[in-house]
Order: C-alpha cells, then structure tokens, then sequence
DNA sequence: ACCGAACCGTAACGTACGGTACGATTGGTG
DNA sequence: CACCAATCGTACCGTACGTTACGGTTCGGT
C-alpha cells in the first residue's frame, strides 16, 4: 500500500519497476479484471517476492500503475499569452482532442473500469487518484485558458468551474461512460477531431463573448 | 444464465423473486462489490439453492437484477402533442431531472460498478444492458420530443441522435463519472433542478430555432 | 390427512487467488 | 574466485467464494 495518493509519485521508480508496471497495464488492456499477482508476474517475469517487496500488496500495484500511467499523460500546457479568438479556438480543441484521445484509449479505459470497480468496494484510493489525474487536473489546466480568455475579452462567464464543466460535459458527451460499459463504438481519428470541433464551436457559442459570427449554429454532418 | 439481453424482461417474475432481486439490490448499494452468493441468500432469506435453481448461476442473478431495476425506472412518457417553446422547456427540463435523479442514486451508482467491472471481463452482457436501459433508452424517448419540436419549429438540428448526445452531454457533464468514481459530490434535489435548468437553456440557446430571447448567454449563479 | 414440489438453512467440496517461503540464478564488487 | 544482495521460479498455505448436496419444513392440491 503506497502512501501516497495524490499526483505525481511515479518518478522514483527504476526502469525496470516502470517496466514492470507497463506489464500490469497490458495485461489489464488484455485481460481485464483477469489481473490476478501470478499472471502479473508471470507478464512481466518478475517474481511474485518481488512485486510484494517494490509495492506492498495487490492495492499497491494498483496504485503504482495508476500513478505511472498518471506520469506518462501529463499534455503540455496551453499558453495564455496574446490570445486572439483563433488562438483560443485553437486551445479549446486541442485540449478536445487530447481528452478524447485519452478516454478512448484502452489503456485509459482499462484503468478507469478497475478504479470503478474499486471504488465499489469501500476503502477505495483508486477512483479518487483517476479522478485526481484526469478529470480534475484536466480542470486546473483548462481554467488558466478560460480566464486568460475572459481576461482577453473573448468569453464571458462567471463562475470558471461550472464553465469547464459544461465544456467536459459537450467534448465527453456519452462517449466514456459508453466506452466503460462496453460499447465498442470506433473513435477515430477523425471522429475525434471532427467532435472536438463541434464541441468547441458549441462551447465558444454559448461562452464567447462576441456573436459567434461564422459559427454555424445548426451542426453540418 | 437468462437468454434474454435486451430490454424488458422482467414481469416474468413472482413477488418472490422481485424481493429477492430489491435484496440483491440493496446489498449491491451497501456492500458494494462485496456480493457474495452466501451474502445475497442470507440478505433475502432464501437458500442459495433457490438462487441457482431461478437464476442459473452468480451472473443470472446479476443480469436479472439489472434487468429487475431497469424494468422500475419506465419514467412517463412525453406527450409531443401541441407544444409551445414553454411545453419544450418543460420537457426538456423534467427529462434532465429524471436523468441526474436516476444517474446520482445509489441504486443507480452500484449497479453501473457491477456493469462496468463486467465489462471487463470479456463476456458482459450486463454493460449492454445497462447501456440499452439507461442511455439508449433514454435516446429512444427523447429523440421523438426534439423531433416534435423541430416540426413545431422551435428547434433547429439535422442529426437527432447527434443531437440528443449534446443534450445528454450539457446534463450529464462530469456528474457519472465522479460519482462512479467514488467522489462523494452532493447532488441535491435544488443542484439538480438548477443544473437541469441551465443545461436545458444551454441547449436551447445551442438548438432553439429562434433566438433565445431573455435567455441569459452568461449563466447566472 | 396425505403427497409432492418448492424452499430453507447449512454443511461440504473444489478451485482460484492473495500472500509467503525457499532454493537456484544472476550480477556486481573486492 | 569469493561473497553478497537482489531477483527469479516455483511450491506452498490459508481463505474466500461459487457451486452442489442434503435433511428438514412449509404449503397447495386432492
């Protein structure tokens, strides 16, 4: 059991443990909740011993594969410096796709299903930790855009969380809870960009403080 | 293990059986994950010979209590007659509170672990399931009120599937998927009566066939 | 009253899996 | 080479749980 369950933590780990945790994250893509100690380790041929002395027990491996895949998806930041209407645009939907991205992802959808499925069972780090990492740190990164914006005199809105929730709520649509229960819907590369954009012009409608001007307010399919 | 997957299926069943299934369903919420044939049998007082004999196995039990729940949440159907932009709102509105009351409940929260954790673990009709009673379902009924409205010319779409998964989206936002992930926000009856207001304006200002009049682009807090 | 079916409660079985122990192997260091 | 620490592979243990079996009980039909 690691101590740690909030962000970051998953740089004091050697090559070998980083490898060791791509393992349990495959076979977590390939065998869902399949995962038991043995098939980790055979997976990753490592011993059991081993696993139990790098991290505790079975919650810790958990924990430190969340964490590592954590590590690997921080995004570059978005700058917020001369910002003009198609630079925010810009922002807003590469900051769609890349959610998209990682919801899609079968890594992304392979842990969220096991941090569920742990957060069921009472004493739960694990959903608290996914949601650290991804919902909420997609929130403190996407707010700094939305302000610089209402600073720049582009968006108008009043309150910066309810805002960056109504632009989680128009990019994820029903998509990652459809992706959890096993609808095997494609999300392509071009599905993605092309929701990305919708959502972003719906977002930049309802928040932009300017008229939309071009923005088609009936979606062309 | 039932044959039956799909929607319906579930006035088969004897008030016996329907109370073993509301036990079933409380030890899912209280227990979480923790359901356990012995666990199930001892909480609705009958022998677990009983539960094997009706249900087959420990994934018939599953299946039909999801089937048991979905059969309960039939909300009323919405009349598309005579509708004027107030009758459109208000339908708009009800069907969002419904939405946030069924995804916020308990009931609601444990059995999409169940589903969820079920669907990965290759074969899981339970997440198609749940997918075709809850999200699908509610396409299904919604889709014939904006198409209503679209006739009535009070909206403006071309996709209504597309459509409703904006709506869905502006609902929803981030409440399932923190809740699924154990965060313990408080949803209210007042949140989701003033989330389901402003997601409906918000579509409406993103659908609405006429300018949205005294409908405020900045929401108010 | 009698019979059989359904059901209850519980014991028992087999297996899967988390966790531990231990000998064998590897690799680095003097 | 000798030595030591870390790791591997594997066998093992204890337990939890799905599933089956069975004796006792309830209850509707005749």
């Amino acid at each position: 059991m690691q101590e740690v369950n909030d962000i970051d933590a998953g740089e004091t780990l050697t090559q070998r443990q980083r490898d060791v945790l791509d393992a349990v994250l495959r076979q977590m893509v390939e065998e869902g909740d399949r995962l038991t100690m043995t098939s980790v380790a055979r997976r990753a041929r490592c011993s059991k011993e081993t696993l139990y002395r790098w991290f505790g027990d079975r919650d810790g491996v958990l924990t430190a594969t969340v964490q590592w895949q954590a590590s690997k998806v921080r995004a570059g930041t978005y700058d917020s410096q001369h910002l003009d209407v198609a630079a925010l645009r810009e922002s807003l939907e590469s900051f769609a796709i890349a959610w998209l991205e990682v919801i899609s992802s079968e890594t992304s959808i392979a842990l969220n299903r096991v941090a569920v499925a742990h957060a069921g069972s009472g004493k739960s780090n694990l959903g608290r930790i996914v949601l650290a990492n991804g919902r909420f740190a997609i929130g403190e990164r996407l707010k700094p855009v939305l302000e610089a914006g209402r600073k720049a005199g582009l968006l108008a809105f009043e309150d910066a969380e309810e805002t960056f929730r109504t632009f989680f709520g128009l990019v994820g649509r029903d998509v990652q809870i459809r992706l959890l229960l096993g609808d095997d819907m494609k999300m392509t590369a071009a599905t993605i960009r092309q929701e990305a954009s919708w959502a972003t012009s719906q977002f930049l409608s309802l928040h932009g403080a300017k008229p939309p001007a071009t923005e088609p307010r009936i979606r062309a399919l």
